[in-house]
RNA sequence: GCACGCAUAGCUCAGCUGGAUAGAGCAUCUGACUUCGGAUCAGAGGGUCGUGGGUUCAAAUCCUACUGCGUGUGCCA
C-alpha cells in the first residue's frame, strides 16, 4: 500500500513541483467513504501558492492529469481531487507481495536496526501471578514482537521483584505466623496468606514496618540466615510464575531481577557521589529534581539501604554497558510514571547521552467490577491462572458443542481461550484502565481474539478443501473486481504501515484493531463470494485472495502472541 | 496544594502528525445462503465529541481556563 501511496504521489509531484513527493504523501489521505474514491488530495494548502481558491486549483490540476495506466478515473470535488485506482491493477500490487512473502508477511527478520532491550512482566518474588501481571506481560510480549518484526534485535528482560523491604516482611511474617512445613506443603498460597496478614498487623503494629526493613538490611549486609530465606521464597515463586509463562507461551531472554544489582550499586552511588549529585537529607541520599519540576529522587535510606531507584539506575546503566541499546523499554503500571521520570532524569544528570533512548510504557490499572481495586496488600486477587483455567474451560464447551469432531481438542481450547484473554487485554489504547468482567472477557463475539482466530480457521478450512495449484503470477487478478474482495485487498495492504505506527506509539492495540478490521473484511468477502466455483481461474483467484488474508491474520496474532489454529 | 493521565452512542471503546455526512463491538429489535465453518453477514434505533473561550479556510483532534474521575507526590516496589 505504501508503494501505491508513492506511486500516486509522484504522479501528483509532476503536477504539484512545488511540492516534494514527501509533502504529497503526508498529504494524501484515504477518503472515508470508497464513493469518494482510492486516494483524496485537499487543495486547501496550495490556496497561498497558487493565489486561488482551492476548488479552481483542484479542478486545473484534474484537467491536466495525464492518462495513467493504474488511474481510471481523477476528479475534483470541492477542494478536493479524488483518485479512483484501476482495480485490477490495485489488487494485484497487494497481494503480489503478501504471496510472495508468505508467512514472512510483515516482517522484516534482518535483526538490523540495533537492540532493544524490553523490561516486562517483572513480577514480585512471593506474590502470586494475578490479573494485574497479565498487563505488563502480554503488552511486553507483544512489544517484543512488533520490534523484531520491524528489524530490531530484542531483548526480553524479566525485572524480578526478587529484592526489596518486603522479603524483610515476609521474613517477619514466616517467623511469626508460619512455619517451613506448612510453606512447603501450601507453597506461594502460604506466602501470600502471611503476607496479607503482615500487612494486617503491621497496621495496629507499626514496630513490625521496622522489623521488617532491619531483616532487609540484615540481607543487603549479606546475612546468611536471611538470604537462605530469600532464596526458598523465590526458587517456590520462580516454580510458579514458569507454570503461567507456559500457558501464556511468553519466554524471556534474562531473568535479571532486582537483586542481581546487589553488588552493583555501591560503586553508581559514588559515581553520582563524584558528580556532586547527591544530597544528604534526614540521613538520607537524595538527588535533587526540583529544577526539573519533580520531588527528590531517593538513593539511599537513612539506614544505607537501597531503593527501587537505586536498583532501576544501576540496571539502566548495567543494560546499555551489556545492550548498547537503541531503545529501553520498560512496560510497567501508570502508577510508576514519577518513578521513571526520576530515574531518566538522574541518568541524564549524570551525563549519559543514551538517557533519552529509554522509554517508560505506563498501562492503565485493573480493577473488579464494581471497581474494587485488586492489590495484593489487602488480599482481594484475581489469580491469573484462575482466568486463563476458566477461559479454557470455556472455549472447551465451545468446541464440545460446535466442532466435537475436533483433534487435540486440550491444546486448541488452551490457544483459544488464552488467546481471549491476550486480546482482551490489548484492544483498548493500554493506557485506559481495565474494568475485569466476566462477561466481557469469556465473549468470543464480536471484536474480539476469537472471532479474528474463526476467520483465520475458516480461511485454512477452505483452502483445504482445494487444491491450489496455479502460482500466483499467472493468476488473473482482474476477476477479484467485486467491493468485498477489493475492500479486503486494501485492508491486507495496510499490515506494514500498522506495525510500524504500533512500534512508534508502543501501541499493540493497533495490531489488535487491525486484526479485526481484516476479519472484518474477510467475513465479507466470504459472504459476499463463493470460493470454491466450477470457473477454475475465479477460483484460484478467490483461494489466493483467502491465503493472502490467512498470512496476514497469522502475522497479525502473532504480533499479539496470540496463536493461530487451523481448524476450531 | 503540586505533577501526570483520562473525558466521544445505554455500556466498552476507535478516530493516524486538523480535512469532505463522527465509526466499531456489546446490549436491544428485525432479517439472511436448499454449495465453501452461523464464533458469520445485512439492516434499525441510539451523539449539543465534559463545559466556556481561542487559533484556522477547516477542530473530536491544536492552545487556554474550568469541571469531573483516576494515579502519583522523601526513606514500598
Amino acid at each position: 500500500m505504501t508503494n501505491l501511496k508513492t506511486q500516486i504521489a509522484e504522479l501528483l509531484h509532476n503536477q504539484i513541483p512545488s511540492l516534494t513527493i514527501e509533502n504529497i504523501f503526508e498529504i494524501l489521505e484515504v477518503p472515508a467513504n470508497t464513493q469518494m474514491g482510492d486516494y483524496a488530495f485537499p487543495c486547501f494548502k496550495l490556496a497561498k501558492e497558487f493565489k486561488k481558491a482551492p476548488p479552481l486549483i483542484a479542478k486545473e490540476i484534474v484537467d491536466n492529469f495525464p492518462t495513467s495506466e493504474f488511474v481510471d478515473k481523477i476528479e475534483n470535488v470541492n477542494a478536493y481531487i479524488n483518485i479512483y485506482l484501476n482495480k485490477s491493477w490495485l489488487v494485484e500490487q497487494i497481494l503480489s507481495p503478501i504471496l510472495t512473502e508468505k508467512e514472512n508477511y510483515g516482517f522484516d527478520n534482518s535483526k538490523s536496526k540495533g537492540n532493544i532491550v524490553i523490561d516486562f512482566s517483572s513480577p514480585n518474588i512471593a506474590k502470586p501471578f494475578h490479573i494485574g501481571h497479565l498487563r505488563s506481560t502480554v503488552i511486553g510480549n507483544s512489544l517484543y514482537k512488533i520490534f523484531e518484526a520491524l528489524g530490531y534485535n530484542c531483548h526480553g528482560v524479566n525485572h524480578l521483584g526478587d529484592w526489596g523491604t518486603q522479603f524483610g516482611k515476609l521474613m517477619v511474617a514466616y517467623k511469626n505466623y508460619s512455619s517451613k512445613e506448612i510453606i512447603e506443603e501450601k507453597g506461594i498460597e502460604e506466602l501470600l496468606r502471611i503476607y496479607v496478614k503482615f500487612h494486617e498487623e503491621a497496621k495496629l503494629n507499626p514496630e513490625l514496618d521496622d522489623e521488617a526493613r532491619s531483616y532487609f538490611t540484615k540481607m543487603e549486609k549479606g546475612d546468611e540466615e536471611a538470604l537462605e530465606l530469600w532464596k526458598w521464597f523465590k526458587e517456590i515463586s520462580l516454580n510458579e510464575f514458569e507454570r503461567v509463562y507456559k500457558i501464556l507461551d511468553v519466554t524471556f531472554d534474562s531473568y535479571n531481577g532486582e537483586a542481581f544489582y546487589n553488588d552493583k550499586m555501591t560503586p553508581v552511588i559514588e559515581e553520582l557521589e563524584a558528580k556532586n549529585l547527591i544530597e544528604i537529607s534526614e540521613g538520607a541520599k537524595l538527588v535533587r529534581l526540583e529544577e526539573d519540576n519533580m520531588p527528590p529522587c531517593l538513593i539511599t535510606k537513612n539506614d544505607g539501604s537501597t531503593l527501587y531507584a537505586t536498583r532501576d539506575i544501576t540496571a539502566a546503566k548495567y543494560r546499555y554497558d551489556t545492550y548498547n541499546f537503541e531503545k529501553s523499554i520498560y512496560v510497567t503500571a501508570l502508577q510508576q510514571n514519577l518513578h521513571f521520570a526520576q530515574v531518566f532524569k538522574v541518568v541524564d544528570k549524570m551525563g549519559y547521552p543514551w538517557a533519552n533512548k529509554m522509554v517508560h510504557v505506563p498501562f492503565g490499572m485493573v480493577s473488579g467490577e464494581g471497581g474494587q481495586s485488586l492489590s495484593t496488600r489487602n488480599g482481594n486477587i484475581l489469580f491469573l491462572e484462575d482466568i486463563l483455567t476458566e477461559a479454557i474451560e470455556k472455549t472447551k464447551s465451545i468446541i464440545e458443542e460446535k466442532n466435537p469432531t475436533l483433534q487435540n481438542k486440550d491444546e486448541v481450547a488452551r490457544q483459544v481461550g488464552v488467546g481471549a484473554i491476550i486480546f482482551n487485554d490489548m484492544y483498548n489504547s493500554i493506557i485506559k484502565d481495565v474494568i475485569f468482567s466476566w462477561e466481557q472477557v469469556l465473549n468470543f463475539e464480536g471484536e474480539t481474539g476469537p472471532n479474528v482466530q474463526y476467520a483465520h480457521a475458516r480461511a485454512c478450512s477452505v483452502l483445504r478443501q482445494a487444491n491450489l495449484t496455479t502460482p500466483y503470477e499467472k493468476i488473473d487478478f482482474s476477476l477479484l473486481n467485486d467491493e468485498a474482495s477489493i475492500n479486503l485487498a486494501k485492508e491486507l495492504g495496510k499490515f506494514k504501515s500498522v506495525i510500524r505506527l504500533a512500534g512508534q506509539k508502543f501501541e499493540p492495540s493497533f495490531i489488535a484493531r487491525y486484526a479485526v478490521d481484516v476479519a472484518q473484511a474477510f467475513n465479507k468477502f466470504y459472504h459476499d463470494n463463493t470460493i470454491l466455483v466450477e470457473n477454475a481461474s475465479l477460483k484460484e483467484a478467490r483461494l489466493n485472495m483467502v491465503l493472502a488474508t490467512k498470512y496476514t491474520l497469522k502475522n497479525a496474532l502473532y504480533l499479539l502472541g496470540i496463536k493461530s489454529p487451523e481448524q476450531m
